[in-house]
RNA sequence: GCUCCCAUCGUCUAGCGGUCUAGGACGUCGCCCUCUCACGGCGAAAACAGGGGUUCGAGUCCCCUUGGGAGUACCA
């Protein structure tokens, strides 16, 4: 049978991280195995759910590169499917009315809580006979109470549930919308779902589905609960562990292979290998290699990875993802994909890369404070007005490597190392203490920007 | 409280009874390279939560304790 995984969420606010590893995982299987992988937009909380939290989500999966193969199934629009359901459960016994007000519920709750028991619906409109009109009720699933219910996890492994634990759960509720659990099992057989694969805090609904499944006379797909992402604290991840959408990492210039190659190590691994490409992460991915513990988010890593493939990147690739961060013109300056060039293998992202390109384009309004009392003392100033010179003097042959040479020579002349000169005309030209090599640096802004930025530099601060 | 899940360096993990004096990666700390920052190279510190079993032999299997986490809604 065709494999055919899907991913699930609630439009009810952004793309989690820990989300998007949910559907990572459940693309790569669904890829490995040559099958299908589709999207389920759960709206039925119509309090909540919004367009724009769709759009997102959806945006999110396709900067990922999360291609899924059917327009998504949105769960309000099936309602009527549910119902009939229901109604089938109903015929046959499987599910009763129940006419339990809400403070009747939570006042057995609270006495249950009281003595110590797990809150849990006791029964009480199981054997109801009447069916009086016009009384508000809901439809609850006639749970079986004796026996237990085993979930072979394909993470997990086999965990059994006793069927006393679990009590009888509402499918319709009193305005006649259906719940979760009942829509979802109706939902995941009607799109021919094989295999579930969800995050853990899914797993004690597991139980309570499968009897679904079953009182529906529904085959029951295979399930495998993976583990959840905490933030850096060990706790469940939130807002105040910084960025916890996707888009904030698309914002923050994070690369989405790097975060997909992160996710994706982030509770499976392959022996050793730390990097791996889209291509080989659909070859080898293998649920039996995910783990089963919760992983902590560990930004550093991500920061490492997302450094790596963005030295390895092609910088003609990198135009368009740069120029989304850049503030200032380009079109005066050299080629942005030389900039980059220079800039790729010194950037942890694009945002690091985007601000490094900015002398490129726009002539230092001032000095690093640090850097120019460090490095432009009195006795720099020579050395730099000689340099002038050696460019003057070069005319139509200027270029990186000459103004190289030059520098070398003129250190070696005055017997000292080349940082005497290269760190002065580095803070002339850049405005600070930190940048590409300086050949590069001077090739790059050329023979005219070069001379204009270090005569304006040594009006500004010669003493 | 109750149910369920989990437990190897700070972090992600390899390990699927002997090959473990426990391997890799991020991070950290040294050293090298060097015009700055990076990159790169070399090296170091750093873990099997505790206690019982099973076994000739346990990081690997079982139980308990402890510690994390999830669920416990007319939310999904």
């Amino acid at each position: 049978m065709k494999v055919r995984t899907r991913f699930a969420p609630s439009p009810t606010g952004m793309l989690h991280i820990g989300g998007a590893r949910t559907a990572l995982f459940s693309w790569l299987f669904a890829r490995h195995h040559g099958g299908e992988f589709v999207l389920r937009i759960e709206d039925t909380d119509r309090e909540r759910s919004t367009e724009a939290a769709t759009q997102v989500i959806l945006d999110g999966l396709q900067w990922l590169g999360l291609d899924w193969d059917e327009p998504p199934v949105f769960q309000r629009t099936r309602q009527a499917e549910h119902v009939l359901a229901v109604e089938q459960l109903l015929e046959e016994g499987h599910a009763y009315r129940c006419y339990c007000t809400k403070d009747e519920l939570d006042a057995m709750r609270a006495e249950q809580r009281a003595r110590g028991e797990k809150p849990k619906y006791d029964g009480r409109c199981r054997h109801r006979s009447d069916r009086p009109a016009n009384v508000p009720h809901v439809v609850r699933f006639r749970s079986p109470d004796v026996g237990q219910t085993i979930v072979r996890d394909m993470v997990l492994g086999d965990v059994v549930f006793d069927n006393a634990e679990l009590d009888d759960l509402i499918l319709l509720r009193s305005d006649g919308t259906p719940t979760y659990n009942l829509a979802v099992v109706a939902d995941d057989a009607a799109m021919g779902i094989t295999h579930v694969i969800r995050g853990a805090d899914h797993l004690n609904n597991t139980p309570r589905q499968i009897q679904l499944y079953e009182a529906l006379g529904l085959p029951v797909p295979k399930f495998a609960h993976i583990p959840l992402i905490h933030g850096p604290d060990g706790a469940k991840m939130s807002k105040r562990h910084g960025a916890v959408a996707v888009t904030e990492y698309r914002e923050a210039g994070y690369l989405p292979d790097a975060l997909v190659n992160y996710l994706a190590r982030l509770g499976w691994s392959h022996g050793d290998q730390e990097v791996f490409s889209r291509a080989q992460l659909i070859e080898l991915f293998d649920l039996a290699q995910v783990g089963r513990t919760a992983a902590r988010f560990d930004q550093q890593k991500l920061d490492w990875l997302n450094a790596l493939y963005l030295r390895q990147a092609d910088p003609a690739s990198l135009v368009a993802e740069v120029r989304r961060f850049l503030s200032f013109p380009t079109e005066d300056g050299p080629p942005l994909e030389h900039v980059i060039a220079a800039l790729q293998e010194r950037s942890k992202n694009l945002v690091e890369l985007a601000q490094g390109a900015r002398f490129f384009y726009q002539p230092p309004t001032s000095y690093d404070e640090k850097a120019v009392k460090k490095h432009l003392r009195a006795q720099a100033w020579p050395l730099v007005a000689a340099f002038i010179e050696r460019v003057e003097a070069m005319g139509e042959d200027f270029s990186g490597a000459l103004a190289h040479q030059a520098i070398k020579e003129l250190c070696a002349e005055a017997g000292v190392g080349m940082g005497k000169l290269a760190q002065p005309l580095r803070i002339l030209l850049s405005g600070g203490p930190v940048s590409p090599p300086i050949d590069i640096t001077i090739e790059l802004l050329g023979r005219e920007e070069v001379l204009r930025r270090v005569r304006d530099g040594m009006a500004r601060l010669r003493a």
